[in-house]
DNA sequence: CTGTATCCATGGCGATACTG
DNA sequence: CAGTATCGCCATGGATACAG
């Protein structure tokens, strides 16, 4: 058990269970469809697999998920328990991408963003022949500034490296930016506009890579009127 | 902060202010009107205050809450952002009163009971006139096992020694079943057919009483048709 | 009443290496 | 691929006492 509350509270009861460090992450993963160990890692690469391990068993024993083994491999479900914390996380989210808006440094990540990005593509925006987007990223180190999507039917691919396909369009912006525009902090247009995104690529084609870049599900939860009121710099010591 | 993940994902963003310990316990009570340290303290007794003034000072440099000082006196208040958590903690309420619901020794405390029973009562539903209901726990320390609830007009008190006056009614249960009761684990009526509560006091008072004590805010909370999964009991060791 | 100051033990967690 | 085994640090947070 993660520490007690010693309180009946619906609220604490919950938090026994849920407060743990990664554990929400771990459900998130779950929700978006992660089934195995390795797409769970994939999901919270800072994490240690041996605390993955120790986080699932939890869960398991909360009853919030399940480890069944399928064609002879495991794989953690849900239970109706777990799916229930749809809400929890929904909630979380968009109080998060309203009020936790800015980005450090260490928060940009390619991996995780191209992770994401294939998760919600929307492959029915996209043409049915196979459509290849690169992704190039001019603010970070060699190792993973190049990207390739590939789209072909229902099937989508990411790779790091060139699958040798020709390339419809090649996007070209900084980490930042890309991140940005998934989690809908900002607009695509905008982005084009000031010039921190070029596309290269056919008019026609330029103009449809909008729509077939997806977004964060939480891209369109409106934002606070006024700015953050402080995000971390300032309120110094007292 | 509380250890950051490095992660752009708003869920992680949200995570990283509130998954420490005690947090949203205490967004809990400032959501339910606490305003003042001592308030705030009650509500969250196993906390040290030193614990409590950090966690404080944190969520207000995060921006949830707000420190003023009021008519000389310090005032915690929600900001904004801090009220918009209202949607995560109702949805860890939920999922917490479904899909928690064992409760152990270590859960139950009288003091914090009848302190969520004083913010739950609902007034109107009581006599214009003083009335006084007596609660008596028979499984606990003699310390903390009697209770008067006084309402006379708006005015509740919670007393835990003998204010003196008439007594409208008495009741006599455990403190589990009266938990039970609050949080709508178990209906009134269910308690007093299995004799797990009695009411001493005139036929009709005794109808009324159910009325006049409230319950949480969460008790109408549907529960799963099937039971928990497995509370905690089992799913040994691997 | 509204906090601070200190102290200490625990165990959480990060890192790394390794196994079936 | 799907985890386990170890190790060691340091931060968390519990307890207690004290201050303005």
């Amino acid at each position: 058990m993660g520490s007690t509350y010693g309180q009946f509270c619906p609220v604490a009861k919950a938090m026994e269970v849920l407060d743990e460090r990664w554990t929400l992450l771990i459900v998130r993963e779950l929700l978006s469809g992660s089934q195995h160990f390795s797409d769970l890692r994939r999901g919270v690469p800072k994490m240690s697999p041996t605390l993955l391990s120790k986080r699932l068993r939890r869960l398991e024993r909360a009853g919030v998920l399940r480890r069944v083994s399928r064609r002879g491999r495991p794989v953690y479900e849900l239970t109706d328990c777990g799916e229930e914390l749809r809400g929890v996380v929904d909630a979380l989210g968009a109080w998060g991408v309203r009020w936790v808006g800015e980005l450090g440094d260490e928060d940009l990540d390619p991996h995780l963003l191209m992770w994401d990005l294939k998760r919600t593509i929307p492959v029915r925006s996209w043409p049915r022949r196979r459509t290849v987007v690169s992704f190039t990223y001019t603010d970070i180190e060699p190792r993973a500034r190049r990207w390739w999507v590939v789209v072909s039917g229902d099937d989508v691919d990411v790779c790091d490296e060139d699958p040798g396909y020709d390339v419809d369009a090649r996007l070209t912006t900084t980490l930042r930016t890309m991140t940005e525009i998934w989690r809908g902090d900002r607009a695509w247009a905008d982005a084009v506009r000031r010039s921190l995104v070029t596309v290269d690529a056919p008019r026609d084609v330029a103009r449809a890579v909008p729509t077939w870049v997806g977004q964060s599900t939480l891209a369109r939860v409106p934002r606070p009127e006024r700015p953050q009121p402080l995000p971390t710099s300032q309120a110094g010591v007292r």
